[in-house]
DNA sequence: TATGAATGAGTGTTCATTCAT
DNA sequence: GATGAATGAACACTCATTCAT
């Protein structure tokens, strides 16, 4: 294992990855130059691949980083709370952190899922299925518990992160949509990140929370 | 007369459109290959050229055309029920069936969003103000006869379309987590379009139903 | 022979050469484009292909048609007086108005020259050569009489046609010098092309003419 | 250290325009095909792009380099001489045997008064003000001194370099001309750069020289 | 006779990548 | 370890030409 503690000394390649992670995030893998990518870094372009590889491992390596560090976030976060809602509201609060604050996490993840994950390496696949993992075993305990219905703990996983990496990413539009359509936009549609994975948890709650007493009929 | 197809007259241009959507949702606006677009339309290069125009151009067309149809579905059948829970069950519905459109629609809407809107021209912002506008619409009739808590529309409708959209796109994803972590993956992941629309429908509704009785509001 | 006469009925094919030489001269063969000549002449782009042939064939025609007319232009004139003095101020004059007037043909000719007379026709060869021969004519009138030095023909030629053309194709050139170098540039150096043509028929007289008595000892 | 040739060190930016002025002057600007220039100069491509610019950079760097090495020249030689008659033959000389270098100076200059100059840079303008000033302080000096007439100096500028490119230029077409009209084309039509400069000197000498003792002043 | 539509062959330009220094 | 320079391969786009109507 480096010693490449959480903010401690960084190698070059390191470095790196992080400076251009945001072109990424802005231009897709098709879309960033490798020109951009090196003046992002403050390099020359030769070292991109003396200390990194060609365009790809650039990409990959911007992949796994993100997707581990969101991961390793997401771990620990739930890991602090025993209670299975406490757990997902955690869940909820760490990943619109993350998508709201590192500012390139959500169009990364969403121009991935658009190709089909044709760019995820197994490294990041490794890394989605920790963060998919954290959320089915809150879900599992909730619903032992009796607390959540036996819900489709993919479905929810989606609702999560899409509308989560929805809502962060998508500012820029919803600008334009406000522009173009005041009637159908008003000025709580712009809520910050915190306040967005605030309101995502309790409807996503609302949603899975068994009924108080009675009635328990839907979802196979 | 030219054999126009099933769909009645088509003039050189819209044909071209419907033949290269798929490639811009694979490949994405830079990844896409003016070639490739024209091999798709079964044209010339050329040809794209003198029917539609630039790369850019046919883009917005491809855009604009995604969007005005899935808008027209919507809209359509929302306008077929009363019931606003009806009518939110009509939206999830279209939205998660147009997947025979949106086998090329989700990659679109996703990285249109993951790049911030950049290539949405003010027709295709006016078709997402109208899909928009159609659930804002049903949501303020189910608040205001006491069914639905006073949630924000625009976070359910980022719920709706995120988590529909990165359904639609994601099997691919899926399928790859689903090798390498066995254990948190089941085969009711892999649902259909329909299926999957059917559960979201579900979720939301849960998510945004008025408590039955004594009402303890939530939500701003 | 076809019934063409001066002014009379044109055929199709005539009326097109007239309308695109100006772009032929303003653009160069290579400049310009057969869409821009169609436009130029009111018609289709295959209507060119049709009546007169492709882009070269389009581009001899005005070629000869430019040269013929200078040349019929010029014999015409020369032919009206039998001094030869008068015949060469003629020559001159008629040569300035046809570069300064025709517009195109100070452009055409220059191109050709700078080209090497790549496209040059047989036929626009033949009426360069009556232009030449005109002038020819006259100076050797007048060393015959003993009123011209027994100069280089051509080299006379070269100094009355190229300095007719440049002056009628430098305007905007001009234009730009006497605003980066006001110091050197005077309202005198604009003058008209008839004004023009009188100082360069003086200039060449002065530059031939046999000295009043005595001493002839230059040019071999 | 490369060997860079009998001129002393010059970078790869100015061996490209050197190697390419030749090319742009035979084709022409739209004529020129960007991959003849980069066989031109022995290099890719792509190296054109990354040393120069585009091919409009390339033709304006040709342009100014042609012009300044011109003026250049023109300036040094008139500096050596302080007899005004002797400036002028020295410009005229200087202007012709630039034939080396005219041999691809005379079709550029051609090509750029046909085209109106559209193509010329602020720099390149300023060495044409040079050259035309060198000539304007030798005819002012010339008239003060009552040497010569107070003619237009634009107007004898015009038959200096008129009649020299057009016969730098036109060798291919007199050929031509000489092969269809025997009858008007004789040997001595075909002179060295050299000698036809000496005879153009003479012909402008004697068409700007005052009249030897009782004055008659023409030209305004 | 005239033309809208289509296209093969190019045309200028960019790009990821390499390599000598 | 770092970089300026160079480049092959591809790229978006244009053009002169053709042809069915």
């Amino acid at each position: 294992m480096k010693p490449t503690g959480a903010h401690g000394k960084r190698n070059a390649a390191e470095l790196i990855i992080e400076s251009i992670a945001e072109v990424f995030a802005e231009k897709g893998y098709e879309g960033a130059r490798v020109d951009e990518l090196a003046a992002a870094a403050g390099v020359n372009k030769a070292t991109l691949y003396y200390q990194v590889g060609d365009k790809e491992a650039l990409y990959h390596a911007v992949l796994e980083q993100v997707f581990r560090h969101t991961a390793d976030q997401i771990e620990a976060a739930v890991a602090t709370c025993e209670d299975c809602e406490e757990q997902i509201r955690e869940y909820v609060r760490v990943f619109a952190h993350t998508a709201g604050n590192l500012g390139y996490a959500a169009p990364i993840l969403l121009r991935e899922v658009a190709s089909g994950g044709s760019n995820l390496s197994h490294g990041a696949i490794d890394q989605m299925g920790r963060i998919l993992g954290a959320l089915t075993g809150s879900l599992a305990c909730g619903t032992q518990q009796g607390r959540f219905r036996p819900v489709n703990s993919f479905m929810v996983h989606m609702m999560i992160i899409g509308s989560l990496s929805f809502y962060a990413a998508n500012e820029p539009i919803r600008r334009r949509i406000a522009e173009h359509h005041p009637d159908i936009s008003e000025p709580k549609h712009f809520l910050s990140h915190e306040e967005a994975g605030h309101q995502i948890a309790d409807l996503i709650l609302a949603a899975i929370r068994a009924p108080a007493v009675n009635n328990h009929k839907e979802q196979q």
